[in-house]
This record gives structure tokens, C-alpha cells and sequence, in this order.
RNA sequence: GCGUCCGUAGCUCAAUUGGAUAGAGUUUCGGACUUCGGAUCCGACGGUUAUAGGUUCGAAUCCUAUCGGGCGCACCA
């Protein structure tokens, strides 16, 4: 349901009808308070400013041009001029029964599809995936998920390391070790890379060695090839296993790795020459843009290519090949430098179209308690594997911790709870920050959790295995608190717009937040299955009940956690 | 040094993009209930939005300066 796509449209006719000239977009807000009504339009005092009118005159002007049948009950200037706007009861009413057997719970589509890549994850092959890969992860699969349920077209892009000088690095440490290691798992792997990067800081004609065996992956030598292409597969398939555990849907078929740009390097290079926007400096290829001293290479001195390279042939490719219209990026914020700069060059040289939105979809550092950087005791960096199997665990110890124990399967029950309890925490506070991990804030049932929407969730679920009926009949706003909790469902969309257009899935974390919250204070006063209550009102509230099950089911899902049925 | 992002309750975070008396959670204290799952609900305490100016009907939000912090800055990705 857009209702503030609706109320715009209402508040436009009237401005319209009352002769009052506008070319402002209108802007609908919630009501800062209960008692200012359900939605208010502040956009009067900038009106009557460029008219040189009195705001409240005006105000007054637009309100007596809106129908109070339908959908709005009452409006009411207040203040220097906010039209303040009730939302009746029978439209509420209708409305949510209506979207009671929507699959989308009355979410709809959006106006305009557009084609949306989404590069998200982008793990390094030559190590295992670490907590750094975290946010990028659920924050890029968070976003391709809800980008797809509300009808764009969603590409998913991960831009996987498989190449540059670690790879030489890591082939010639194997040629010296033998060949019989190379069909070690990642485990080894990971290990195998630290003994190499010891052995090429240590020894001068190793490091010589492993850039000549860079130079030989990059004249496509097959023998080099083929031990190269050993490390990604076992690579992937360690990654796939992380994806797996962590609920993320990529697959093989979304790599797009840094290798599979190799080809087009030269042809970026000759693109930016051919338009005079790339000089040579001190042997390199450089690119000097304005307001800043230090360039850009994209070609080295020796002729090798630089990831600004790679990531202007990927976003030619995106924008030309995949026709995207909108190209987000899921990276740590530490790079927005260089992706302003990147995105610069690229429209610059005109490989992305002007009308394509490039987007650097930023995120902070994950931090531990004393405000840190992420790391584990001896200041390593913490394996994801690890840490998701760690949440797991600390979850089932929380569950085993209650008293009266439903019968549940406590495997299931623990990964859903674990899992989501991580990304959650994730999701929920505005990605642009650093984010402090915390087992105990995040697996607590108290607060902003995702086991509170899940024990919400379950205590639904618990009312239905209670009563086994069918439901019928309509739902009655019969209080205040109804009215609330019948609007915010209807909200669910606007608020996943929101966090589309905007990037931020903790839009949806907030609101699921509060629908829950406003949903526990309507069961605690209002009873369903208690003795006494009318069987009209025991169906509008299993009703609302229902729904409220229903969107905290869908938002979660769309954050990419699991709802149980009991905990 | 240059650039960039940030500074909100003791702690963790919001604030619909310039709107009304800056909101939640947590902690602490108090309360409700013969529990439709009490892992619940209600209340109280807690703020000069780092500081000082400015812009205007109106500023946590925009501008300037200062203080404090994170991060990035020529051939790694």
C-alpha cells in the first residue's frame, strides 16, 4: 500500500483546487506525535514563502479542499502551518483486510523497473573469508533481495580476487614446495599463504620469482594456469560453504572475477588516451583529476594494470553489456575515495552513460567491545566460519536457558536464531557507521533483536495453534492501539521504498521494531482467545494477528532470516 | 600536510533529509499480572545534540571557525 504516494496526490488536487500555484515535490512525513494524527505535510510554510502569503492562510485554503470521506477522517492546520492528517477507521479497516491473503501483504510493485546490478561480497581467493566480509555480505544480499521483491530486475556481481601479484606469490611457493600439496582444502590454504608471504618478505629472489610467475598467469602460461585455477576452485568452494551457513544467495553464476576483466584493461587504457583523459607521468598512465595533486594510475611503468583499471572495465561492462541502470556497489567505506573517483572517470569517458546511477553503497567498521577493529585474541583476523559457528552455539546455550520448553528441534531452532541474530545486528543500525559487535546485545530477546521479532513471531504462531477455526469477518479498529498497529502493517511498503531508493535496510529493521512493539502492547490489552470476548472482535483480532505474523515473516525474510514457529 | 567521514542520555543506537516538546533499547529504581508463551507490559531517572558564531518563521541536520576522533592519500587490492 503507497500511502504517501496517495496522500501526495491528495494534498496536489487540493493545492490545485485552491488556485495555489506549486511546483514543489509533496512530501508526506508520519506525525512526529499520536496527537498531531497519522501524517503530516510541513511543505505549506516554504509555499507561502515563495508566494509571500501567510502559511496558516494558506493552509487553511488546502484543507478545506480535501474530502474527509475515504480514506482521511480529519485534517487540521496547526502550529506556523503543518496540515496535520487523521486516517479513518474504515479505511484502515478495509484496507488490511484486504491484503489479509496477499502472498505480498500488500506490497506492490515499483513504478519504474529498472535493471540493478548489485557487486556485493567480493571475497579474496588466496585467504579465507573473514569478518570484513561480513557487512558487504548481508548488507549487498539484503539489498538484491528486497531491489527483486519490489520488481527490479536485480543482477548480482561478485567480484571475486582471483588475480594480481598474491597469485604469483602463492604458484611459486607451491612449484618450490612440490606439487604434491596442490590439492590441499583451504584450510591449508590459508595457512599455505601465510608460510608464502613469509618466504617472499624474507627472501628478495622469491619476491622476483612470484612477479615473474604474475607475468606468466597473465601471458595465460597453461601450467601457471592450471594451479591457479586449483586455488579458486578450492577457494569457492570454501566460500560457497560461508554463503551456505549465512543464508546468502550467490552463486557460481554471479562471479564475476577480477580475471574475467583481463581482457578489456588495454581497451580502457586506449579509451581514456584516445580522449586525452589519461596522461603518461613518471612512466605510468595516469589520470589527474581535478582538485587533486596525486593521479590515478591505471597503468603501472611496467605495464601491469591496477584495480581502478579493473573497476572502470567492470562498470563499462555493467553499464554497455549488462545495460544497467542503476550499478551499486556493497564496499567498506574506507574506499568511497576511490570509488568517486572511478565513477568520475568512468562517466567522463563516457564508458557508463550519464543517465546510469552509480552508487558506492558504504559501510563502517565492525568494531569489538573496546571499540577496536575486529580481531581475535592474538590479533588475528576472526574467520567467518568460525564466528558463525560460534553464534550458533551461544544461541542454543540461550535457548537451553529457558524454562518450559516447547518441543522444538533445538538444531534448527539454534541456527535460525544464531544466524539471524548476527545479521540483524548487522542490519539494524545505519550501515554508514562503525558497528560494535556484541554476543549479548545481539543475542538478547530484549530490545532491537532479531529474537524479538522471532519470539514475537512464535508467540503468533502459538495463538493459531490454539484456535484451529477459520477466519471470517472484518476487520474492526476498535481502539487506538488498533488503529496503530492496522496502520503500520499498511506502512510495510512505503517502508521497504524506502530503504530501495535509500540503501538502508535498517529502515526496515526500525519498523519491524516498532510494529512488534506496538503489536506486544495490543496482545496485552486487548485479549484474543480469553473467555468473554466477542466473537466478532475474537476475529478482527486473530485477524490482526495474523497479518502481524504475516509482515514479520516477509520483513525478516527480506533481511535473510529465518522465522520458527516455537522457540 | 591535503582530502574525507564523524562527534546525540552512563552505554548501544534513532530522528522520514530544514519541522512542532530530540526518540528507542540497555543500565538503575518502582509498578502490573491466579502468564491467550512473563524472554511480556507500564512508569521514573537520564540531553546546552563536542564548543563558539552565523543563515530563518524554525537547525542535531545547512555555512564558518575551533577542539576531539576514524579513515584514505604515485605504480597493493
Amino acid at each position: 500500500m503507497k500511502i504517501k504516494s496517495q496522500l501526495s496526490q491528495i494534498i496536489q488536487a487540493a493545492l490545485e483546487r485552491a488556485d495555489i500555484p506549486s511546483d514543489e515535490e509533496i512530501i508526506i512525513s508520519d506525525a512526529s506525535k499520536p496527537e498531531f494524527g497519522d501524517y503530516q505535510f510541513n511543505g505549506i510554510m516554504k509555499l507561502a514563502k515563495q508566494l509571500k502569503k501567510n502559511p496558516r492562510e494558506i493552509a487553511n485554503q488546502v484543507i478545506e479542499q480535501i474530502p474527509t470521506e475515504g480514506m482521511i477522517a480529519k485534517v487540521e492546520v496547526a502550529g506556523p502551518g503543518f496540515i496535520n492528517i487523521w486516517l479513518s477507521n474504515a479505511w484502515l479497516s478495509d484496507q488490511s483486510s484486504a491484503i489479509l491473503d496477499d502472498t505480498r501483504v500488500g506490497v506492490g510493485y515499483v513504478e519504474q523497473p529498472e535493471k540493478v546490478i548489485i557487486d556485493y561480497s567480493g571475497p579474496n581467493m588466496a585467504k579465507q573469508m573473514h569478518v570484513g566480509h561480513l557487512r558487504s555480505s548481508i548488507i549487498g544480499d539484503t539489498l538484491a533481495t528486497l531491489l527483486a521483491f519490489l520488481g527490479d530486475e536485480v543482477i548480482r556481481q561478485n567480484h571475486i580476487g582471483d588475480w594480481g601479484t598474491q597469485f604469483g606469490m602463492l604458484i611459486a611457493y607451491l612449484e618450490e614446495q612440490g606439487t604434491d600439496s596442490s590439492h590441499q582444502e583451504l584450510k591449508d590454504l590459508e595457512q599455505f599463504y601465510k608460510d608464502a608471504k613469509v618466504r617472499f618478505d624474507e627472501s628478495e629472489a622469491f619476491a622476483d620469482t612470484a612477479r615473474e610467475y604474475v607475468v606468466k598467469i597473465q601471458q595465460g602460461d597453461t601450467h601457471c594456469l592450471q594451479l591457479w585455477q586449483q586455488f579458486i576452485d578450492s577457494s569457492l568452494r570454501h566460500c560457497e560453504e560461508v554463503y551456505e551457513k549465512l543464508g546468502v544467495n550467490l552463486t557460481r553464476d554471479d562471479v564475476r572475477a577480477e580475471s574475467f576483466y583481463n581482457d578489456r584493461l588495454p581497451a580502457v587504457i586506449t579509451t581514456l588516451q584516445s580522449q586525452n583523459i589519461s596522461t603518461t607521468s613518471e612512466g605510468a598512465e595516469c589520470v589527474f583529476l581535478e582538485g587533486s595533486d596525486t593521479p590515478i594510475i591505471v597503468q603501472k611503468g611496467d605495464g601491469g594494470y591496477l584495480y581502478s583499471t579493473t573497476d572502470l572495465a567492470a562498470l563499462e561492462y555493467r553499464a554497455k553489456e549488462l545495460q544497467a541502470d542503476r550499478i551499486c556497489y556493497v564496499v567498506d567505506a574506507r574506499q568511497s575515495e576511490h570509488f568517486r573517483q572511478v565513477f568520475t572517470i568512468a562517466k567522463k569517458a563516457k564508458m557508463v552513460p550519464e543517465s546510469v546511477k552509480l552508487e558506492h553503497i558504504a559501510f563502517g567498521t565492525m568494531m569489538d567491545k573496546s571499540g577496536k577493529p575486529f580481531k581475535t585474541r592474538d590479533g588475528g583476523t576472526v574467520k567467518l566460519i568460525d564466528l558463525l559457528d560460534e553464534a550458533v552455539v551461544r544461541a542454543k546455550a540461550t535457548i537451553k536457558e529457558r524454562e518450559n520448553q516447547e518441543e522444538i528441534d533445538l538444531d534448527h531452532v539454534a541456527t535460525a536464531l544464531g544466524i539471524g541474530a548476527v545479521k540483524y545486528a548487522d542490519l539494524s543500525i545505519n550501515r554508514e557507521s562503525n558497528y560494535l559487535f556484541s554476543w549479548d546485545k545481539m543475542l538478547s530477546f530484549d530490545g532491537n533483536t532479531a529474537l524479538y521479532m522471532q519470539y514475537a513471531y512464535a508467540r503468533i504462531q502459538s495463538i493459531f495453534r490454539k484456535y484451529e477455526g477459520e477466519l471470517s469477518g472484518a476487520i474492526i479498529i476498535g481502539d487506538e492501539l488498533e488503529h496503530r498497529l492496522a496502520l503500520m502493517l499498511l506502512k510495510f511498503e512505503d517502508t521497504l521504498t524506502k530503504a530501495a531508493v535509500e540503501a538502508t535496510p535498517h529502515t526496515i529493521t526500525a519498523y519491524l521494531y516498532e510494529l512488534v512493539t506496538l503489536f506486544m502492547k495490543f496482545y496485552e490489552q486487548n485479549p484474543i482467545l480469553k473467555e468473554g470476548v466477542e466473537e466478532s472482535t475474537k476475529m478482527s483480532r486473530l485477524q490482526l494477528a495474523s497479518l502481524t505474523g504475516k509482515v514479520i515473516k516477509k520483513g525478516l525474510e527480506i533481511l535473510g532470516i529465518e522465522v520458527v514457529d516455537k522457540i
